[in-house]
RNA sequence: GGUUGUGUAGCUCAAUUGGAUAGAGCAUCUGACUACGAAUCAGAAGGUUUAAGGUUCGACUCCUUACACGACCA
């Protein structure tokens, strides 16, 4: 490894030698192993427990055995009485009646020996069920059982490597790069939550052209500045040279093309991208002086890289640098053309077929034997696959590289891999912004520093703008300022489906009301209010609420929505989508607003019925947490 | 040209994977702070789900065709 990235590049999960892949494969036949069963949340349980109740329901009036499949059971719509709603147009071929006729009689059953069920009403084929509130009693005592944050056991993969982020070193993160640092690192942690084991990677693209761009133009107009000399972030100062490389590469072709040279020939034969050509050979070559300037200018990229990743709260088990495994593919190029997978045309290049997987031919290797992009690919996944002998290898890579990725998918089948059917690509859209797409060339891309630094300028103005920090010291108030501007940006980009291209509006990503990060921070905030009053007025802690006969509807709705939180982090793990998590998290938030204004808490006579609500209100603000820990925000005890 | 993704309120996003009258937020309008925190809550208005066919008890969701925008591959 020839550079580390500070602080966050502490490898716990460093290989050891040996790990060799031949003995992992021996050891691990196939890829799934068995698991122990999916941990059913309450919500779950009582689903199941209705669906048992309705079977026995048609056995008794219909006389008819039904498969639980065919059962299938919703949240009843807001507008209609009930918890849960069966589908009865599904049964009317199996009973032989109408869906009316079906709803009315399995109701009635139901409300006469089913005790959890305390009231019905039919609408079409629409069968409603309410639910006793002694079962949503039951419930919340069975989901307090566990810690909020209690690991999920799902049927899913339990090693998974999380490769993410993944930076060039010639210039700073962009706020495209955020949604992918935002993206893996919450679907890391949604992966441990359901238990898994869980290796956070950064491929870290260290070498070629682009680099050399940035080291031709400092060689040239450089004079010896150094990240302090420039006052500037290592990364941005790379970035700088970067940009005055093309700045002079352009002019350069400009002068070419007006002595009559075709556009084509100039961008080849202009003098400073011979330059950096040149240099990219003497790289691989070994040149020492080349190395050092290179050594040099990464080295001051991943001081800033360091800092920009400490700053928005992501982290990485284990690093990869492209210089260390560029060459690696080659090997994997050798075993398909001894397994005549590959084959070589005339010219010496290596390709592969895969037009019978609906894809094309693949260049694997140049003709005089130099490595493209795949053929990296082929060896880090290899690489990888020794390191860690995962289940599950996520690349968290925009949809650009949808045909890249399946590339290379097919291609690690064809060699006959183990692994490749665990490969996965996390691919999600590109961001835009209104005034269309962001192009490095236009100088139209949004730069993750100076985003984040508006973000949190915003949550600072609105905060004092609120003026409910009273007694908070000057660290706090930073802390706080930092935690909400990333909060509402974080959230803005978590909240939309991954796969989906989605549009960045500068002004809404600061926005604090309505869907935002902030409106949930606070919600967090206002349980954490209740929990300080309720230590201020010395309730008990302890307190129990056994005599509690009756709800208030807002009562059982936050109990149904506290829930169903251990099945939306499960769906959250199949999905691969942290959206479901923050769409959850806002839910929650809504429905515990709406709870907090409907009923009273300190003010409310019923003693027992107090307690209750003080142990819901410190549920929700644990689950928000929780909720929120998964997208990697955190969540304030005031603002 | 080939492959592929997307298309839902003025704008940004949802829709339990085929279920009820398609839901939220922003923006607009109206109400609620000497209530436990108004970064909140309650309400109004806003839709031919790009278009046309098809599949069935039922379609934003599945199939076919067209259109628009994007990405990738020559």
């Amino acid at each position: 490894m020839p550079h580390h990235l500070g602080q966050a590049a502490s490898c716990k999960l460093a290989s050891p030698a040996a790990s060799s892949y031949a003995l992992r494969a021996k050891l691990r036949p196939a890829l799934r192993l068995p698991r122990t069963s999916p941990y059913l949340c309450p919500v779950q349980q009582l689903e199941n427990s209705l669906k048992t109740a309705l079977q026995a329901a048609a056995q008794a009036v219909f006389g008819v055995e039904i498969p639980a499949a065919s059962l299938t059971l919703q949240p009843t719509r807001k507008e209609f009485a009930g918890s849960f709603t069966l589908v009865t147009f599904a049964l009317t071929k199996v009973l032989g009646k109408g869906p009316e006729q079906i709803g009315q009689a399995l109701g009635e059953w139901l409300q006469a020996n089913e005790p959890r069920v305390s009231g019905f009403n039919v609408l079409k084929g629409f069968l409603n069920l309410e639910i006793a509130d002694a079962e949503w009693l039951a419930v919340f005592e069975q989901l307090r059982a566990q810690p909020a944050t209690a690991p999920v056991a799902t049927d899913g993969p339990q090693n998974v490597v999380v490769e993410y982020s993944s930076p060039n070193t010639n210039k700073p993160l962009h706020l495209g790069h955020l949604r992918n640092n935002f993206l893996g690192y919450s679907v890391a942690e949604i992966l441990k939550a359901t238990g898994a084991t869980v290796t956070k990677a950064n491929l870290v693209n260290d070498r070629g052209i682009h680099i050399c761009k940035s080291m031709i133009a400092y060689q040239h107009f450089g004079q010896g500045e150094t990240p302090q000399s420039a006052g500037l972030k290592g990364d941005h100062l790379a970035g700088k040279y970067y940009v005055l490389f093309e700045k002079h590469y352009r002019e350069e072709i400009r002068q070419l093309e007006a002595e009559g040279v075709t556009n084509e020939v100039a961008k080849k034969s202009a003098p400073l991208m011979a330059e950096a050509q040149q240099m990219l050979q003497a790289w691989e070559a070994g040149d020492p002086e080349v190395k050092a300037l290179w050594s040099l200018m990464n080295g001051w990229v991943y001081e800033g890289f360091d800092a920009t990743y400490k700053n928005i709260g992501v982290d990485f088990d284990k690093f990869y640098y492209e210089s260390g495994t560029y060459l690696l593919g080659k090997e994997r190029v050798e075993e398909g053309l001894e397994k005549g997978v590959f084959f070589k045309k005339e010219n010496g290049s290596v390709w592969v077929d895969l037009q019978a997987e609906g894809l094309d031919e693949k260049l694997l290797l140049r003709a005089d034997g130099t490595s493209v992009y795949i053929t990296q690919d082929l060896g880090t996944a290899e690489l990888k696959y020794q390191d860690f002998g995962y289940d599950s290898s996520i690349y968290v890579i925009a949809d650009e590289q949808n045909y890249h990725m399946q590339v290379l998918q097919a291609t690690l089948k064809k060699l006959g891999k183990p692994y490749a059917d665990a490969i996965h690509h996390l691919s999600y859209g590109m961001v835009d912004l209104p005034s269309g797409k962001m192009k490095s060339r236009e100088g139209t891309v949004v730069d993750a520093d100076e985003l984040v630094r508006d973000v949190v300028a915003a949550a600072k103005a609105a905060t004092l703008e609120k003026g409910k920090t009273e007694g908070l010291s000057d660290a706090e108030l930073e802390e706080l300022y930092h935690m909400l501007g990333l909060g509402a940006l974080k959230y803005y980009l978590l909240k939309v489906d991954p796969k989906k291209r989605m549009l960045f509006n500068p002004e809404e990503s600061v926005n604090l009301e309505g869907d935002t990060g902030p409106f949930i921070q606070y919600s967090h905030s206002r349980t954490a209010a209740v929990r300080r009053k309720a230590v201020e007025l010395g309730v008990d802690e302890t307190a129990d609420w056994a005599s509690v006969t009756e709800l208030h509807s807002a009562d059982s709705e936050l109990i149904q929505e506290l829930a169903r939180y251990p099945a939306v982090v499960a769906e959250a793990a199949k999905n691969l989508s942290p959206a479901v998590v923050a769409q959850y998290a806002y839910d929650l938030a809504r429905n515990y607003n709406r709870f907090y204004a409907k009923v009273p808490i300190f003010a409310e006579t019923d003693l027992a019925k107090r307690n209750l609500r003080l142990a819901l209100s410190a549920r929700t603000g644990e689950q928000l947490k929780a909720a929120f820990g998964l997208l990697g925000i955190q969540v304030p005890e005031r603002m």
